[in-house]
DNA sequence: TTGAAATACTTAGCTAGGCTAACTAACATG
DNA sequence: CATGTTAGTTAGCCTAGCTAAGTATTTCAA
């Protein structure tokens, strides 16, 4: 929402403060609309977020798993806690360094992480078909320079 | 995260469901990041988003400020009832009707607004100016597509 | 004109998902 | 081999979502 302006110095319109200002209101916006349609489906963002770095990324340690989710190892340490409690991953003791747990995503793991997916982005992929071609590809272009900010 | 490819039915690479699933996790990172610059100048996003409703939108009952922020009406009256105990806004009984509470900011209000804005979104800010002047570009025209996906 | 329904908000209590601090176990090394 | 380092876990706290239930006020219809 502050896309209105304010008294004191508003940003310029093309300056990147405004630019940065606009996006992460719109990002906070966009993922609680998200979020919305998580809790239908049963599956969080970060839950799904992180079983898609196991099931593309490979049997993970919970280190290189919270780097990769940017969060910390303790935060991470639980998320898998309740993927592992709930059948989707596995923990299992690396024999060369046994202080390392490796985590696979079990055979629900993945049914769970192609289904969901599907479901989640369903709204938001609904809504983006119905942009023109010209905004789509504008989206589309957008989407590595919003992976960069993001820090990836 | 998602941004490697699925075995089963990977999404073509234009297509709504793409970019769908990669503003997804863009969008998770992108505000992950943002938490951290947050958690160093003391104020949330939800909470420096609702009080820039606040300060922008002039006085603003708990209802519309909750439907701005697509939040639950209980939701935005425990952030207000924080707001208010750190002095950043002031709640005014509505003379014409008892039952609504108009929100209004304080001077310390709109000086944190002001001020924390900046510092929040300064690293980003950093960031996107960074950019080539296109990637700016590109950027800037993504950002009405984002809040119109967000639903405003 | 009064009592029932609707409205605006608060309170209580739950959950998920962040964090730090403090612990344990395993490894590496001087 | 004792000491420090590294990987994870546990405990405990906090914010910010939610629903359900309660209060106070207003509206309106009989």
């Amino acid at each position: 929402m502050p896309s209105r302006q304010a008294s004191g110095r508003p940003p310029r319109a093309g300056s990147a403060e405004f630019v940065a200002d606009r996006l992460h209101s719109a990002a906070i916006h966009l993922l609680r609309r998200l979020r919305r349609e998580d809790d239908a489906s049963g599956v969080s963002a970060p839950r799904l977020s992180a079983l898609s770095v196991v099931v593309f990324g490979g049997p993970v340690s919970i280190g290189a798993l919270a780097a990769a989710e940017q969060v910390r190892v303790p935060t991470m340490s639980r998320l898998v806690a309740t993927l592992e409690a709930d059948g989707f991953v596995r923990r299992v003791l690396d024999p060369a360094d046994k202080r390392v747990v490796r985590i696979e995503p079990t055979a629900a793991g993945r049914t769970l992480l192609h289904a969901g997916r599907r479901r989640r982005v369903a709204a938001l992929a609904a809504d983006i078909a119905r942009l023109t071609p010209g905004e789509r590809r504008a989206l589309l272009e957008s989407v590595p320079l919003l992976e960069r900010l993001a820090g990836r």
